[in-house]
DNA sequence: CATGAATGAGAATTCATTCAT
DNA sequence: AATGAATGAATTCTCATTCAT
């Protein structure tokens, strides 16, 4: 089926489609952040962006290429941020730096945790390029980073040494925010100490033994 | 209604009830991990168990009360674990302790991540207490952990650095085990290198500025 | 199928059994009373009386059985007050008569008017021969009364009264008695207004001309 | 649950909707008078009214909303019609508009009789305004009438006389129509003759004594 | 006989998707 | 293009009935 595939039906030229466009993004965004998966319907989503479900359809073929929309957005826009953080952070210290991202993943994850939350779970069903690319690119600016302090940081660490700091930083966040009604006012100062740690822990420390069962 | 709630709906008590529940659990555990969410419905988890549909709600209510059980299962499970291997390393030094922590971590998880990270979707939802109870008595173990080797780790650590360590190698292994078709060899290590480094960091250079917005 | 019978499995030989049987038939009334037709089901009916469904399967073939044995019993019960009642009243003026019989229906009705609500609508359903019998002695009944009176009543009268003086006067109590929480004090002096007035109205009154459509 | 209510879901605002609306409570009629409460269930409904049940569900939020809609319109026009016709009678004799009425009655009952009987037995427990209101406006109705003839019917009438009389004749009509295969002629007789002697009756004549328990 | 676990057809309800207007 | 009514397969849940113990 020409159908099931998850790229937008078209892309919107005139203004009013892609505010119409915008409309359901932003709906979907709602609709998944208040009720999460459970309530998270094309009609419902239509109702809440003002317009009809026909409109939905015009643009997203199905219901998984407006979630891969979705996702594909949040994860772009978290990507450019990133990117132009660590690139403004150019003559920083590695302390610096890592406090930076620390501060800007407690700052733009904390509120859309549970959106995060509902569309991780999606994330490993859709193959959209766009997340994959946008991970390729956090992945590659951190480890622009890192290699920047190539000097300040261990020897010996993992090639997904990026990736880990990512995963770690976005983990530590997102649990926090879904855990307790209240922000942890040190979250951020956890964070930077979790990412700081791992990638200056002395190589010695790490392997006192085999990994056996 | 006495139907919404999510306490099962009676024990079993002939040997042969006790095997149909046994076998839902299972059941539910087997589509979930292969399926996720998707395929998880109670028709084809009463198929697979060899049971009825019926049989199924004779023992939970509905189908958020078998989610439930299964939540509370798997996560008493690993509190279990956690809670004996932490009292087996009684001896042990922070480092080998860690190492062993974090190899139980990618044990554990590895085989489960997708069904974890179905089942991490809806524990948001679900208020099941075993839930609270399980993370409560984790996280204590880990206190336990930590406060035997106090002079071994950082000063002014976070009251929240058993959960914060929880989390951590939770999300490292669910990332690692989503993401490739191939585990990774060192994944035990990193986490390792995570935890320690996370706990013996020296708080001097952890905050180099202020967290500003 | 032998299954498909109304008619009692067995009778209870034994006291177990009657006990049984009893239980079950309170049971009935209790639930069909507070819960209506909506909760009125085999399990729940066993479950109130005590015992097994099984055993609830060893006295009536199926649902409809116990229903009908239920208002088998509450018919019976009904005509025999009734017979006994009228036969009572032997020397009464027919005033005094009817006055007593009013009482007789508010006292006996209005206190299960729920359950005879609700059963109501299965007996049209149920070809229950103890349902036809009773109807038949209780009309019988209120037919004799009439005959001793027969002097004082209005003359042309359908041969239908009997049956029309008890249907008038049931629905009188139930409407009575499922409208307002509050019972009407002189409830029974309206069913034996109407009632005496029904019976006593003189021919010519009732046909000022055609019944045409 | 926004769900849980009666009331229906949405209003029709194109013409092909009004028809689905129509058609649905048409087949519910049909269904309901032919089969009663047990073949009374929505997948039928939809079928008989010829659509999906999808869209019975587009305009009725449960089964229970459709069964108050039936009740409603019912009533309603049960109301309408009694209203209209007693308007009507203006002129006429006490006698000539019992006898109207009783006619009415049996005209309007007789045929649906089945219908009522199930429905009778839902308006228990749905918390329908429309029923509430039609029986208001139906005893207003009638009291109507009783004023105009005040000098022709009986002193020390129940203030429930008027709802006396609608339930008197509506039983009357409904224990004919479900009891015998065959309308009996004389029915709208009897009613005439209930009614005209209940309201007729010589205070005096109706409390010989004490209403004893 | 009693028990209560198991059965499974059937009823209620949802929601992705289509298509006539 | 937009609309929203209609569709119906899929899903949750119920309950009369059976039968092994």
């Amino acid at each position: 089926m020409t159908t099931s595939a998850l790229v937008p039906r078209k892309k919107p030229r005139q203004a009013r489609s892609e505010a119409t466009v915008e409309a359901l993004l932003t709906a979907a965004t709602r609709v998944l952040s208040s009720d999460g998966l459970k309530g998270f319907n094309t009609n419902r989503v239509a109702e809440v962006a003002g317009v009809s479900v026909g409109s939905l359809y015009q643009y997203y073929p199905n219901k998984a290429a407006l979630t891969a929309a979705l996702i594909a957005r949040t994860q772009t826009a978290l990507a450019d941020g990133l990117e132009a953080r660590i690139a403004g952070l150019a003559g920083a210290s590695l302390a610096e730096a890592i406090a930076d991202l620390a501060c800007m993943a407690v700052n733009q994850q904390y509120g859309e945790a549970r959106l995060a939350a509902a569309l991780d779970h999606e994330e490993r069903h859709l193959p959209v390029p766009e997340i994959a690319e946008a991970r390729l690119r956090m992945t590659a600016a951190v480890e622009r980073l890192l290699e920047r302090h190539r000097d300040e940081i261990a020897t010996g660490l993992s090639p997904r040494a990026a990736a880990d700091c990512l995963a770690l930083s976005r983990a530590m966040v997102e649990a926090d925010a879904l855990a307790g009604s209240e922000p942890d006012p040190d979250l951020a100062a956890r964070v930077c100490r979790a990412l700081l740690g791992y990638l200056t822990l002395d190589a010695a420390a790490v392997t006192p033994g085999p990994y056996a069962r």
